[in-house]
DNA sequence: GACCAGGTGTCCG
DNA sequence: CGGACACCTGGT
């Protein structure tokens, strides 16, 4: 099994899903769509469907940290020190909007205003009082500007509102893009406002789980910058540049002094 | 109180 | 097209 390759407090850590939450230490409660799962960071038990795929259990990431050269010391120390991150399958509703809320925000901040927003006008998740599913494009849609503000959203609000009337008026398919090309992908979700490179990269890594979008972020230009003079060899990871970036990622903010 | 945080839109050369 | 700048708000 993969148990070896999973790890929920890197996941946690990963900065891909804002809804983790480590409820007692060491029992961890995870959010998704509209759906909850608890689990036990010593011995995960993850059911079979929804959860196995959203933990994307089907996938070897050995055969992905395999293909970095061994003269590359940075990646394959960060690639061992993440190892147990797994990409999220994840609803790409909620990452266009948990992403765009992302932008200019701390971890903290960012899960703040995403539970906020949820508690606003999400719906209760049954048998779970206190908490609520991601609200969908029209629940969104509906709030106003001064409900928004009271999450902490500052200039994000128009944004929000914006791009929730975009998808619940139709002007952009999200079910449909799942067949699109990467490219294709990335430019239709550019065109909402508050996706740029970054975020429309982050949507389609863990809301489409194309595994070669590679969002570069502060973290990611400081990265390639201080350890690949400027120039990262994007072309040894095509396919699954995503997954590497995730290491990059992780080690770079968490593992490197700081 | 200043400074910055997992960016984006806009303006200007 | 690249660079500079403003933008809400809270916090490694």
């Amino acid at each position: 099994m993969v148990f070896d390759d999973f790890d929920i407090k890197k996941i946690a850590d990963s900065g891909q899903a804002f809804r983790i939450t480590e409820e007692i230490t060491g029992k961890w409660r995870f959010i998704a769509e509209n759906k909850v799962l608890r689990l036990d960071e010593a011995c995960p038990e993850i059911p079979e469907g929804f959860w196995s795929s959203y933990f994307d259990l089907e996938t070897d990431y050995s055969v992905f940290r395999k293909a970095i050269p061994g003269e590359d010391k940075f990646l394959t120390a960060a690639a061992e020190y993440g190892r147990g991150i797994r990409i999220l399958r994840q609803d790409p509703w909620e990452m266009i909007i948990t992403f765009i809320i992302s932008q200019r925000k701390n971890i903290p901040a960012i899960k703040k205003s995403v539970e906020a927003v949820c508690s606003l006008c999400g719906d209760p998740i049954e048998g779970e009082p206190g908490l609520f599913a991601f609200p969908t494009p029209r629940q969104l849609a509906s709030l106003s500007e001064e409900d928004l503000k009271a999450c902490s959203l500052g200039y994000r609000v128009p944004y929000i509102l914006k791009t929730s009337r975009m998808v619940a008026e139709g002007a952009i398919d999200l079910e449909s893009l799942r067949t699109a090309g990467d490219e294709e992908l990335l430019c239709r979700l550019m065109e909402l406002p508050g996706i740029g490179p970054k975020v429309a990269n982050c949507v389609s890594l863990f809301g489409y789980h194309r595994i070669d979008a590679f969002p570069i972020d502060v973290w990611i230009a400081r990265v390639i910058e201080e350890q690949y003079g400027g120039d990262f060899p994007f072309e040894l990871y095509k396919g699954f540049g995503g997954v590497i970036q995730q290491y990059m990622f992780y080690y770079g903010r968490t593992g490197l002094n700081q």
